[in-house]
DNA sequence: TGCTTATATGGGTGCATGCGCATATAGTCA
DNA sequence: TGACTATATGCGCATGCACCCATATAAGCA
């Protein structure tokens, strides 16, 4: 198995991309279409810094494609099937809380657009 | 955003299961059948301390499923839409490849046996 | 009971990484 | 040029986690 190595690296570092809250929060905020840095910032909650450092890492990574616009930076979701792949475990972990607790709702609230592929 | 918190940690915790490569490899050593703990060591070439630990991970995170059969505990896969998350992820990396790199045929080989449903 | 095999776990170590503070870089406008 | 906004980065800290060694638990067999 030790050819496969390198494989299962870079399987895993796909995976770990997705695998910090605030990313998929990220995720979550582009997966309707571009944003700036700063709408992201805004929308996360998180601080400038540390949403700036998680983009360049998913764009590092070829998760989040970017462009450019005069002062600001807009970024945008790079490869649609990773929203299709965050939505899988969504359901995949709704189906797993009991139904009575109201977080099964929410699970099903997340990424509400990944049909529309806005990216 | 607040009240998704728990989503996104939830959602971020199963996909760090996947993020390692031991874990993949031991999913890639069950995914065509249930094995025992020490044929998993045996596929991976980890130490059974590791693999052992590995092994509780993923069976608390509701990934693999177990049941004891004698002297040895025998692993599954729990959920067989995680192999075609794999391979998801396989294929999208290696779409991004270079193809005459070898690496590449790798990807492909992984997790060879998604379709079968073995668990 | 004692001995062997199979699996899990406590303790400790080293590395990776998420975070904040301060600062650097890049662009716009005057 | 200088002032301002937008984004990125160097540095340090703290936490998490993957790993190993040794040992504990559990089952089978004499």
């Amino acid at each position: 198995m030790d050819e496969l190595d390198p494989v299962f690296d870079a399987v895993a570092a796909y995976f770990s991309v997705l695998s910090e809250p605030t990313r998929l929060k990220i995720m979550h905020a582009v997966c309707n279409g571009e944003k700036t840095v700063s709408q992201i910032v805004a929308d996360t909650g998180a601080t400038q810094t540390n949403i700036s450092r998680h983009l360049g890492l998913m764009h590092r990574h070829g998760v989040l494609a970017r462009r450019r616009e005069g002062n600001q930076i807009i970024y945008r979701v790079a490869d649609p099937t990773m929203i299709d792949l965050c939505r899988s475990v969504c359901n995949r972990i709704a189906s797993t809380i009991d139904e009575r607790r109201p977080l099964r709702r929410q699970f099903l609230k997340l990424l509400p657009a990944a049909k529309r592929r806005a990216a």
